[in-house]
DNA sequence: ATGCAAATTTGACTTTTGTCGAGAGCCGTG
DNA sequence: CACGGCTCTCGACAAAAGTCAAATTTGCAT
């Protein structure tokens, strides 16, 4: 390498262009290198999280229906991310909100858990990186066996490299064969350190399963599908962090559950910030139960779920008018 | 107007460029409006603090001066703006990573307390502009009756208005002719709960005078060159929010300081982040005096300054080596 | 030492963005 | 209802930023 572009040379493109409003060639004549090497810093630094560049996700809050839900399911802070045909993709939309809204409430010297799934990694990958200090991001829940796109350690991995954070994985599979193995594990040091320092957090991202033969505990082979569908006709109505809940949103009361090794639901509740991000229209009564369990109290949806929040929420409340 | 462009078509405009990455053509289209008119609402949503683009002021404060700065004074953080001729202007740049350094700072809910002064001002007049929700800034100290460019109003109102924020002034004059008059003003209602007010900041934000002809008191005409420096040979060895401290950091004792409605240095210290911006070399006793008060935490100097402070904790510590 | 590989820098080119003045729509006023 | 004043919009041009392949430099292993 010709000069190892030290983080300073970086640091200081970014600062004479982004603090200062230089032009590229200018940076580029006070640092003495050619204006392509700034282009060059400049991204890089956008990629580092040197500088940050973040749109303010107020609007999505500041809807009357978002208002409205959080009136109505007694949650903190509600994001509605519009469907009306904008982009190519309404998902993506959902996570890049996700990723804002998260973005947004992250702060310096903060513990987040994560925990993992479709959802949580998309919103890792669209992630822009940021520059957080003393930030940690620890894993939820175990680890599924199977090499799988979207396991919790790599989720956890991405947004802590996302964040320049320290990412603290669980080295346990997600579920065991016998409930002995498993309550043996959790009594573990290391994992039962884990599992304590859950309800540390600040802030937990997640989102819900649904409980059918897409789910990826099936597709990893944690459960079979006639299993899913036994446990469905048992009263199963979610799945969070790996864990079964009921219309509740507890815990069901399954060998399934017992196997399995997460953060309690306690722990999770304990945890003042819980950011939940919906995107399938699919997941409508996954979210009712998770709602109902006190498990999130900031929430992300696209209209259309929003819309069938509030439809129910009507209608449960009998009130016409 | 042809159809206002509301904030709703800004701030999605700026989320399709900034959040989603497409190109202001895309945008345009998406937007069914010329692309020129998307050049537009992104330049107005930056302005508007819609989108913040922030760099990270690590680098300053990761400096050995800067490290060793915070070890000598116990102060909180320290950042050196260098002075390696950059800029055409250094203090400039002092200006512009205090502004930095202050929007990373500040939190959303905060309460901020601003002094005035060429510094403050200039600070505020490059510091870009920031969405933040329930900020409220208040103004230190009273006016100055003469129309001058830095009153304290002013900019206690420049920074609320970058900042979106609720700008709380001070209805009084700083300096009154006589001591009864002060104490009768500040015990006013309004003015005291003003003054109590103080104390309940989370955030500080402020310089420090220096005791000469050149002072703003004195071109306002608060005090006369002469008394100046006759308070000089009494003790005075700076001037924070328009009261004249000594050489210890506590207001000195003079009929001025009497007549003077300001906070007190105890409201002062009780604020937990207190933010003090030195741009002229000439400034090194004020400064001296300023932390010797414990009226800072957190310090932005320029290398030059942090050198003579370096230089004066090791003579002062007489350790050889 | 010497050469290979990897990474960085650069100049030239293309694409994207910023800006200006002209024009058009809206509003209150005379 | 015509008229300025105002703001917003658009097209076209100028400026700036992004990109690529080639050249250069450097680290490292032989």
């Amino acid at each position: 390498m010709a000069i190892r572009p030290a983080e300073q040379l970086i640091h200081k493109a970014a600062w004479l262009y982004y603090a200062h409003g230089l032009r590229q060639d200018e940076v580029a004549s006070q640092l003495n290198i050619s204006r392509a090497s700034v282009a060059m810093y400049l991204r890089k630094a956008r990629e580092t999280g040197i500088v940050n560049i973040s749109t303010s996700t107020q609007l999505f809050t500041d809807d009357v229906m978002a208002r409205r839900l959080e009136d109505a399911f007694d949650l903190g802070a509600v994001w509605i991310a519009p469907e009306n045909a904008y982009l190519a993709d309404p998902s993506t939309d959902i996570a890049v909100l996700a990723a804002s809204v998260f973005l947004e409430l992250v702060k310096k010297g903060d513990r987040i858990g994560v925990a993992w799934g479709r959802t949580v990694y998309t919103i890792a990958d669209i992630m822009s990186y940021a520059d957080l200090q003393d930030v940690t991001v620890v894993q939820l829940c175990g680890n599924l066996g199977a090499p799988y796109s979207y396991r919790p350690d790599q989720c956890t991995m991405e947004i802590a490299r996302r964040l320049n954070a320290k990412g603290l994985n669980f080295y346990a599979p997600l579920v065991l064969s016998t409930e002995d193995l498993a309550q043996g594990l959790r009594a573990e040091p290391v994992i039962r350190d884990q599992l304590a320092g859950i309800a540390d957090c600040d802030l937990a991202l997640y989102s819900v399963g649904a409980v059918d033969a897409d789910s990826h505990l099936v597709k990893c082979g944690a459960l079979s599908a006639g299993e899913m569908e036994a446990l469905r006709s048992q009263g199963a109505a979610g799945v969070i962090a790996g864990q079964i809940i009921d219309a509740k949103g507890e815990v069901l009361d399954c060998s399934y559950n017992r196997r399995v090794i997460s953060a309690e639901l306690a722990s999770l509740r304990a945890i003042e910030k819980r950011l939940m991000v919906v995107q399938e229209d699919t997941k409508f009564e996954p979210l009712l139960a998770a709602i109902a369990g006190g498990l999130c109290t900031h929430l992300v949806v696209g209209a259309h779920m929003a819309e069938r929040l509030l439809q129910h929420a009507g209608a449960a409340s009998k009130k016409a008018s």
